[in-house]
DNA sequence: TTGATACTTTGACAAACGTCAATATATCCA
DNA sequence: TGGATATATTGACGTTTGTCAAAGTATCAA
């Protein structure tokens, strides 16, 4: 049985200031977008791609995937605020968010 | 309709070096062991705690989550590489593989 | 050997996810 | 206005995921 309560190992204090929940929730979204194998090198295409950016037609053949399923790993990258698009036409240019991943970044030792 | 073959767009070249598969697929297992905001706080935890690391029984409680669930959630991050235990009579002391996020380091910018 | 504590595994379930075909929307050009 | 191209949304599907209760395994102590 688990016992209810009191741990009961020596209880080794645990450190005075965990991650807060917001903070975790938050953090885990960004690394919930890169969770993919997919919508990674979709992002590392966006970013390799500069400030220009990358035609999203031009995402589709290199990840093999179908253009509505490439469309939707880059409204989850989006949404995550890891890229962001500027109209051009009937194209869409996307690009990575500057500093998108500096929470991240922040929480690499 | 969705134009077969070459895309249509300017064609600015992207990068002759794209992130390969196998290397993507292995950064977001890294990236997924983080997806879920439990388990980035328990990873949280065990990190926190250094190199004695700290006893899973001690994770239960903060977590507001079951044992099976902890201990399933432990076992993803130590298929990840991320934690690995040490066994101290019916105990288990978790604790964070030196170094295990260098491959996320290197992705970052 | 028996009981207690720590932990893992199994089985079940609902929710979330990745995918595509089909359809809808947006923008330009003739 | 109508057709062509680019992109997004919808709807459906099988798969994976997070969760817990219940049962199983491991270790120690009396």
């Amino acid at each position: 049985m688990y016992a209810e309560g009191m741990a009961q190992s020596r209880n080794i204090p645990l450190t005075k200031r965990p991650i807060s929940d917001e903070r975790a929730t938050s953090l885990s979204t960004a690394f919930s977008a890169l969770s993919d194998p997919i919508r990674l090198r979709l992002f590392d295409l966006v970013r390799r791609a500069g400030e220009t950016g990358v035609c999203s037609c031009d995402l589709v053949e290199p990840l093999d995937r179908s253009q509505p399923t490439i469309s939707h790993h880059l409204k989850v990258l989006r949404e995550a605020g890891l890229v962001d698009s500027r109209r051009e036409g009937t194209w869409l240019w996307y690009f990575a968010v500057p500093d998108c991943l500096c929470d991240i970044q922040s929480f690499l030792p």
